[in-house]
DNA sequence: TAAAGTGTATTATATGAGTAATACGGTTTG
DNA sequence: CAAACCGTATTACTCATATAATACACTTTA
């Protein structure tokens, strides 16, 4: 059963966005394997709590991705493999960096003083 | 008077939200100063072909935080000094790492991994 | 002075995000 | 089998964001 531990709503993005990125994440991490279970829907929105709608739209993109699995009745499930993990991690890294670089250029900093900060924040 | 050359509308958070931090990256980065002038909301409305009242959104919460000066018939103004510069970038730059850090470390990367990215992306 | 530009305000509309309550039928399990 | 859980769907509502169309009074400027 993948963990949602380490979720943490607070970016100002919709909340659907931030679960199916959690998820994205977690699977280039090598923290969510295929054939995993995913906590049903009901489950999950009291986890966070949230309405069960905004996770079924997270799980509904995910399945329209390819990424998950789900039987009407039955849980739903993690469906991957190699190229579709190495495509996601393309995806999230080349959006993550080109965003970071992007807001740190605009306030002004050099190359040298962002990667002190990321190094200050890391810990 | 101030340029919006480098403004860009892409990453899906509120439009007023976008010209707010535009504005405060500057102020940090030294491109806009005090006393500078600002756009009229008609003209960068145009500019950035979005409505005035978004516009004008930004330029409220930016005359709340103290940071422009408008007078009902004449022009907006940019108001700041050390001071207020200082503080707006200990917000930006802590706002933006932990963000930065955040989804680095969702996705599994080591810090040298990290630091290695930015690199990249940086030019 | 007259025109153009400006800040400010109002009303209406559309869309997306999120919640709330409920319902139906399939699957799992005691 | 029956209860519990599951995925799925529908309808209604609230709120924030963004647009659209005006309007008014003030300031700047030709």
């Amino acid at each position: 059963m993948i963990s949602f531990e380490l979720f943490r709503m607070e970016d100002g993005s919709p909340i659907y966005l931030q679960i199916l990125l959690y998820i994205k994440r977690g699977m280039v991490a090598g923290i969510i394997h295929d054939g995993d279970e995913l906590p049903s829907r009901r489950m999950l929105s009291a986890l966070l709590s949230i309405n069960p709608n905004t996770v079924q739209k997270a799980y509904r993109m995910l399945e329209e991705e390819g990424l998950i699995q789900s039987h009407s009745g039955a849980k739903s499930y993690v469906v991957v493999n190699k190229e579709k993990i190495q495509q996601i991690r393309s995806e999230l890294l080349e959006h993550d960096a080109r965003m970071s670089v992007s807001v740190l250029k605009q306030m002004g900093m050099t190359r040298e003083e962002a990667l002190a900060l990321i190094t200050k924040y890391w810990e």
